[in-house]
DNA sequence: AAGAGATCGAACCGATCGGTACGACCTGAG
DNA sequence: CTCAGGTCGTACCGATCGGTTCGATCTCTT
């Protein structure tokens, strides 16, 4: 197993370099790496563990000996998208050079090339806490908007608006609801239009006057 | 049956005014109403039919012949939901007055009125097309926010907006926006961060200059 | 009084669920 | 070579799922 001739799964340890085929560190990172794909697309109680094992392309003796449970891996799955996402949002912006008009709108202009791809299917934690009516996966949800509002609230503060977090909690806004207007309604130009609205409230923030 | 003596289900077939206490019509909307609070508060899959069936109040057999099939069921609960919400919104935004800026003030403060309800748990919409990845959910979530769209162009065309259909698509951001953030982050004050910014989006929209 | 029909409650069905157990295989370490 | 252990494939478990069936009960209509 491990090896790489399949149609129906998911070759994510194809750059095994040879030698030391059974590494339990590598099986877990590949059944982690390719459960995220497919729980994503089917939805975590779309599928069943034991088509998510030939999915993944391990047993479930494996599996289970690996996260214990459907939860334990659906955790892992979700801490490890959060983490991946959040890095991705954060490394656009600060490729984006130092204005942070220009780091805001590499967050949206990153989040469009997401709505494009044909995989999207709109965020995937929210997705997780709308399924499972479990406290683990809600909080998880909850620590992932902390994490956006983070992001937000440095660029707000950088562009030297009046209230940093309110701006930012409205930025969160358009975030979020770009996600869900381009999963459910049309992904065309979703965050690329938020990107626009984004920029007005930041700059009506930065230079404060009448705006209500 | 259909009584009101007891305590685990939902009572509204109270104001029954007595007689033809089989009336298969009323009995239909009584299980779409207890339906939709149930299914909106245990998500789709959260809750079977035989403990569905006892939450509302009926057999299964009553259930089944009025829905034929728990998708049946859901599809007339989504439906009822949309058709709701929709109107409701809408009276809100009626109710408002003739200026466009008062009626999407009252847009949002009517969703701030729903997030602060103890039973708030999102917009159900959007949980059950994250959950069910049946087609027939997702098209009616589709349609629901072709509605919002609808009602959200009339105010920004009345206000002069010089393009209606993009600014209300960044107003819809902002509903589901807030609605997201209200549901899996603080519902305290999520609308009226909203409508702040919603109205500075109108404002800037309606007097174009620089905005981006 | 009698029949039609709506409803109940409970038993029942096959399918699927998450999770476990076991024998066989293979690999790397000593 | 031998052994420990990661993995596979399959069978299996009890629970729950959506859905069906049936006899008993109740109400309205005629």
């Amino acid at each position: 197993m491990l090896t790489a001739e399949r149609t129906d799964r998911y070759d994510l340890w194809m750059p095994v370099p040879r030698g030391s085929t059974i590494d339990p560190a590598r099986t877990r990172a590949a059944i982690l790496e390719a459960a995220t794909r497919v729980l994503y697309e089917r939805g975590l109680d779309g599928i069943g563990v034991a088509e998510l094992c030939t999915r993944v392309g391990v047993s479930k003796e494996t599996l289970y000996r690996h996260f214990g449970t459907k939860d334990g891996l659906v955790d892992a799955v979700l801490r490890a998208r959060s983490d991946r996402v959040t890095n991705w949002l954060a490394a656009a912006a600060a490729a984006a050079g130092d204005d942070p008009s220009d780091q805001l709108a590499a967050v949206f202009d990153a989040l469009q090339r997401w709505y494009d791809e044909p995989a999207f299917r709109g965020c995937a934690m929210l997705n997780a806490a709308a399924q499972h009516h479990v406290d683990a996966v809600r909080t998880l949800t909850a620590r992932h908007l902390d994490r956006y509002l983070e992001l937000l609230t440095g660029i707000a503060a950088r562009a030297g608006a009046v209230d940093p977090s309110g701006l930012s909690r409205q930025l969160l806004m358009l975030v979020e609801g770009a996600t869900v207007v381009a999963a459910h309604h049309d992904p065309a130009g979703a965050a690329t239009a938020a990107r626009q609205a984004a920029l007005t409230l930041l700059s009506a923030a930065a230079r404060p006057g009448r705006q209500d």
